[in-house]
DNA sequence: GTCAATTCACATGAAAGAGACCACGGTCTAGTG
DNA sequence: CTAGACCGTGGTCTCTTTCATGTGAATTGACGA
């Protein structure tokens, strides 16, 4: 394509009309004014923070459901609503929301203190401070703010898991410590089983009170699909049936409303880039593969070498055979591979943990099983759907032919 | 044939080290009046 | 005399190694019928 080519070509591209009027309303921190379907959650939590208004410190919450039922949506919901309130009579409340999947702020116990004392306008090194250093730092400007906070931690779970329930533990128990302020914990985590391995202390402190988010079903995501659609496209541009098998799809995997939306989108997308005028049936299919794609070629590309190499083993010896993959013939691949690429190659003990987190990553399934008298070991199946194209990215890391 | 003991090949845990990054306080150095 | 450069110390964080312990069922071998 030629200059003119390419001059003409955004010349249509901004002549034909985007099939999308805003966007942002399909994308999942899109915050809408009315949560749909979670009117009982909304009422328990509205009724269990409401002390707030007063001054008076609700009690620990701690909310349960799987991802895409909506928990981050209607604690945002419930809480901005009531920061407003407090807003409008200068009440001294402070809301402050942290995911603690995200890596940069919050997956240490030191970086998740820092972050709150940021909130409150003290800067805190990212690093060097001895960790009860910036305990008291927090400390005491939360204290002298005087405030009510609301500390609202998603993904709790991932928080514990990196740092341990330590954190959690100091920050229930500041509140005996602070004189003027007060600390209320809303802990938001879709793994069901999470408070089992918490420190009892923790455990009963933090979930004073419990609401648990049902997932949605089809009928739901249809309605919240159609809402957002409404906002999103252009009207009457989504033929029918998409919007029902959009729902239908998310409904298969535990009413996941957050990645039907995601699906609607892409499906958006692709169609306008085919240039089609109308959305329909195929382009869900089309989106449904290419966020399958971009997820694991995101993964793959953002692993450290060792992972890679871990992973192009096992790719290698699937290829070889279709029998079952086990640790013990990864490692050995693997240690061969590192030769032919000059990488130093890690200890059994830590490609099992690399082994361990590839399987978390959904890349492949590592299930541990006997075989009796021939050990223990992991049983390895490659889930994900490996395209050519990731290969070849793989090799590129390893320096590989 | 039955049942407990054995055994394998790792899994899983805990602790500790290496190396990168950073803040802080003290010391040194060069520039200034 | 002072601002800035430089250094050592002590801290976090991530990835990794080392050492230790755990584990589930096929296999083995003793035992009794």
């Amino acid at each position: 394509m030629g200059d003119k080519g390419l001059t003409s070509f955004f010349e249509n591209f901004l002549a034909s009309k985007s099939l999308f009027r805003d966007k942002r309303a399909l994308q999942s921190a899109y915050v809408p004014e009315s949560v749909k379907h979670r009117d009982e959650q909304i009422q328990q939590i509205a009724e269990l923070l409401a002390p707030c208004l007063r001054l008076e410190k609700p009690s620990n919450l701690f909310i349960y459901g799987k991802t895409g039922s909506g928990k981050t949506l209607t604690a945002k919901h419930v809480t901005s609503q009531i920061a407003n309130v407090a807003g409008q009579r200068e009440l001294k409340l402070k809301i402050i929301y942290i995911n603690c999947k995200l890596k940069k702020i919050a997956q240490t116990e030191y970086r998740l203190v820092a972050e709150l004392a940021r909130a409150f306008g003290r800067a805190i090194p990212p690093t060097g401070l001895p960790t009860d250093e910036v305990y008291k730092l927090f400390f005491d400007v939360l204290d002298e703010a005087g405030v009510l906070l609301v500390l609202i931690l998603d993904e709790i779970d991932q928080l514990v898991k990196k740092a341990g329930d330590e954190v959690l533990y100091s920050l229930t128990r500041i509140n005996s410590e602070l004189r003027n302020s007060q600390i209320t914990l809303i802990g938001i985590s879709n793994d069901l089983m999470f408070t089992d391995e918490l420190d009892p202390r923790v455990k009963s402190s933090l979930s004073e009170e419990e609401i648990v988010f049902p997932p949605y079903n089809a009928m739901q995501i249809q309605e919240i699909l159609k809402e957002r659609a409404a906002l999103a496209f252009q009207p009457d541009l989504l033929l029918t049936g998409v919007i029902e098998k959009c729902a239908a799809f998310a409904a298969r995997e535990h009413g996941d409303a957050r990645r039907a939306l995601e699906l609607l989108r892409v499906a958006g997308e692709i169609a306008e880039r085919e240039g089609e005028k109308k959305v329909d049936i195929s382009h869900l299919d089309k989106a449904e593969e290419k966020i399958e794609k971009d997820r694991v070629t995101d993964i793959i590309t953002t692993q450290p070498k060792q992972f890679k190499a871990v992973l192009y083993a096992i790719l290698s010896i699937k290829k070889k055979h279709t029998d079952t993959i086990f640790t013990g013939e990864v490692y050995d691949f693997y240690r061969s591979l590192c030769v032919k690429c000059s990488l130093r190659p890690l200890t059994q003990r830590r490609v099992s943990d690399v082994i361990g987190e590839l399987d978390m990553l959904g890349i492949i399934n590592a299930k541990v099983i006997s075989k009796g008298r021939y050990g223990r070991t992991r049983e390895i199946n490659v889930t994900a759907h490996i395209s050519p194209n990731i290969v070849s990215i793989l090799e590129d890391g390893l320096d590989l032919a």
